[in-house]
DNA sequence: TCCGTGACGCGAT
DNA sequence: CATCGCGCCACGG
C-alpha cells in the first residue's frame, strides 16, 4: 500500500492553505508557488477535494474571481464577507485582502 | 489505454 | 471588460 508521490504534493497544498489567515486570501497559482510548485494550480484543486477542514472560502481565482461552481459560489462570498472582505464587483479587492506567503 | 473534464492562468482579440 | 484559445495535468469512465 505505498503512497503516490502526487498525495505529497497534496499535503504540501494543504500546508500552505492552512496559513491563509482570517480576513485574507490568496489564489490558486499564488498557493501553488507559494508551495514550491509554480502552475500546478489545478493541483491546488485537487487538495481542497482531497482535505477536510481547509479554509476552502479563502481560496479564489486570479484577480480575486470566485470560481467555485453553482451556489457555493454565494456560500464562499458570504463567508468571505463575514471575515470582513470587501469585494469590486463580482471580485475580491486583492489590493486589500491578498495574504503574502512568507519567503 | 485513450479521452473528456475541471474550484486554473495568461496572453491575445 | 468579456471571451477565446491554449498549456497544464491528475482523475475517472
Amino acid at each position: 500500500m505505498n503512497e503516490k508521490p502526487q498525495a505529497k504534493i497534496l499535503v504540501v497544498f494543504a500546508d500552505t492553505i492552512r496559513k491563509i489567515p482570517k480576513g485574507k486570501v490568496a489564489t490558486y497559482g499564488q498557493i501553488a508557488a507559494a508551495a514550491g510548485f509554480p502552475g500546478a494550480a489545478r493541483q491546488v484543486v485537487r487538495a481542497l477535494h482531497a482535505y477536510h477542514g481547509l479554509p476552502w472560502h479563502r481560496v479564489v481565482g486570479a484577480g480575486g474571481a470566485i470560481r467555485v461552481p453553482g451556489e457555493d459560489a454565494l456560500e464562499q462570498r458570504l463567508r468571505l464577507e463575514m471575515e470582513g472582505v470587501t469585494f469590486r464587483g463580482l471580485r475580491v479587492d486583492l489590493d486589500r485582502h491578498q495574504f503574502r506567503f512568507r519567503r
